[in-house]
DNA sequence: ATAAAAACTTTACGAGCGTAAAAATAAAAC
DNA sequence: GTTTTATTTTTACGCTCGTAAAGTTTTTAT
């Protein structure tokens, strides 16, 4: 029975009886204040539906609650993941997150951060472009506002970091497709957008040689996030010049490794691990569409959760001046064996 | 070369020779000075590097330049598609968007709206989750703050709405599908997330009995936006107990195809146009991994576009108060034949 | 050159809340 | 029941910017 609309603090503290620091302290940390004194807001804000001004409110805080969640690019389902998952530790915890995505600019991720610093947030969760960042203003930022990095780190800035284990990864299904068959030949972006590749081909180079074989690699010419376009369009090249040296093929990552299925298949190549198939492809993430290729694609899985969480908690602990240990976190990936590969 | 730092826009006035009203009116809208003005600021500006505080701005503005961006699961490439469209529009008209997504949660679609209140955006712009969705705590949004529902609709609602065709997509579909080989049965959710889905049947049954045939509907269980899944494990037991009254099947949309295409692998039957084929398989949306599966998915493309700017243009036209015509708006699909079918 | 219009400055108040200090009250401890 | 301790109230000021009104300066029109 609301029969007055409350404005402002001032007149919700008339109507529920208490004075109006003890409501500002309420809502800051509503197990600030004493239990009759919460049951008796709590009752009248469910009659009243009052919610206090957020500009005001952070107007006064030296710190807001916010926190901001940057990924390179949203519409891949990688980076989604990733924000859905990190945006629902965020928000139980207590804090409001924001999910904003560079659409793979560089100038958008610049951007982003100065409007991310008008919003003064307590903390700021990143997935960094990579390569193309704009260092300087990202390291400007990162000095005035609690930062850690995610899935992609930017090395030499001193900001933690939490991310694939990446030589691991690919190590990992070296040694898998190895032991199955034979030795993979590797098929990546020639300029790819994101730091992890090149880590990924060194591993591979470094799995290949410690076992005694000729590492191979297959580059694809293109830019931009379109991987699956681009592993698509190189790969039917390839194919057509036999630029695979072996019926195995290891890709960067899974999206190229879609764009590689379609393209085999355009050529009449057989894929899995059948003795009437022509290849193996494996790639490497778990994207969620990649139990839905044909084949099923063989890949190694990202742990998002242990990603997000360690991220997340590595923020926490920043933003409650506890000493952090400032080594960054390499979390490791799970084989998953489907019949690609 | 900055020597103090700026720490509000009376110490900006200071420095830059303009008094703290015009500097309000600058950053309000730029154009609303004189252009020597302008120049003035704008030089001090680079050089302090100095900006509003935006809480203080939105409290004393009767109305933010904030637009939310609100869809039902932005991990559905779909969503984030239409997100990254709608953002960028928002983005070059001044605005500041922000999008969130409501995990396929009609919890989280109201307490999104609530934290949105609280934001005191300008306007909305909501793909609400359909059949779940608590219509009356959208309806009391959308009394306060103008909004513009954009790919489903909430029929009985006094807001105005864009979005697919669904009727024409899903006749075309069934008239080239008829053209060209059987016509089709069609493969649905029972219960399915969005009412798009009901939309789509319809005009299934419609257009295959004005074309004098029977239309047969394969349902399959399961609840939630894993389409894909749903579409897999339903596709694999409706294989087996040869469900599929035809052997061109047209899905409800491309994510349930995706799954189909997987079942259909996964038993060897061969999907495609060609004579050799077992069957065909069509989708609707032109999701943008359709492209990708094997073989490429026949389907309808959404004009994300189009849709995208109509929502636009329709709030702001709702934003300038000017007459806009209630009658929703719809769009129609473009084929695009890909191997599937 | 003069009048009219537009833009700017000065002054002053308001928005909604944070927060500090002192006084009053309530709860817990003994 | 009194002392101690924890909460709450009262009072008061601050934050940053919006915005209105009246006066001044600059620009435009004639």
């Amino acid at each position: 029975m609301a029969t007055t609309k409350i404005r402002n603090m001032e007149e919700f503290a008339e109507v529920s009886g208490v004075s109006r620091p003890t409501l500002s302290k309420y809502f800051h940390d509503p197990d600030s204040v004493r239990a009759s004194t919460r049951d008796k807001i709590e009752k009248k804000l469910a009659e009243f539906n009052y919610r206090p001004n957020i500009y005001a409110m952070n107007q006064n805080r030296k710190l807001t609650n916010n926190i901001g969640i940057v990924v390179p690019y949203l519409a891949d389902p990688v980076f989604a993941e990733f924000a859905r998952t990190i945006e629902l530790l965020c928000h139980s915890a207590g804090y409001r997150p924001t999910v904003f995505t560079a659409h793979g600019h560089p100038e958008e991720e610049v951007e982003i951060l100065e409007a991310l610093r008008a919003m003064k947030p307590a903390g700021l969760l990143m997935a960094p472009l990579g390569r193309a960042s704009d260092r300087l203003e990202i390291e400007r930022f990162c000095d005035d506002i609690p930062t850690v990095f995610f899935d992609s780190e930017l090395s030499g800035l001193d900001v933690p970091f939490v991310g694939a284990d990446n030589p691991q990864f690919t190590r990992t299904m070296v040694e898998y497709l190895c032991r199955t068959g034979s030795p993979p030949c590797f098929f990546e972006m020639k300029t790819p957008a994101n730091p992890n590749a090149r880590k990924r081909r060194n591993s591979y180079i470094e799995t290949m040689e410690a076992n005694g074989h000729d590492p191979q690699i297959i580059q694809a010419d293109g830019e931009g996030w379109s991987f699956e376009e681009i592993g698509l369009q190189a790969g039917l090249k390839a194919f057509e010049d036999k630029a695979f040296t072996s019926d195995t093929i290891l890709c960067s990552n899974d999206r190229i490794a879609i764009g590689l299925l379609t393209a085999a298949y355009e050529k009449g190549i057989t894929v899995g691990l059948g003795a009437n198939t022509d290849i193996r492809i494996a790639g490497q993430d778990d994207h969620p569409f990649s139990r839905f290729t044909c084949p099923p694609l063989t890949t190694i899985a990202q742990d998002f959760e242990a990603i997000s969480r360690q991220s997340f908690d590595l923020l926490m602990a920043k933003l409650n001046d506890q000493e952090i240990p400032m080594q960054n976190s390499y979390i490791e990936g799970k084989l998953i064996m489907r019949d690609s590969a």
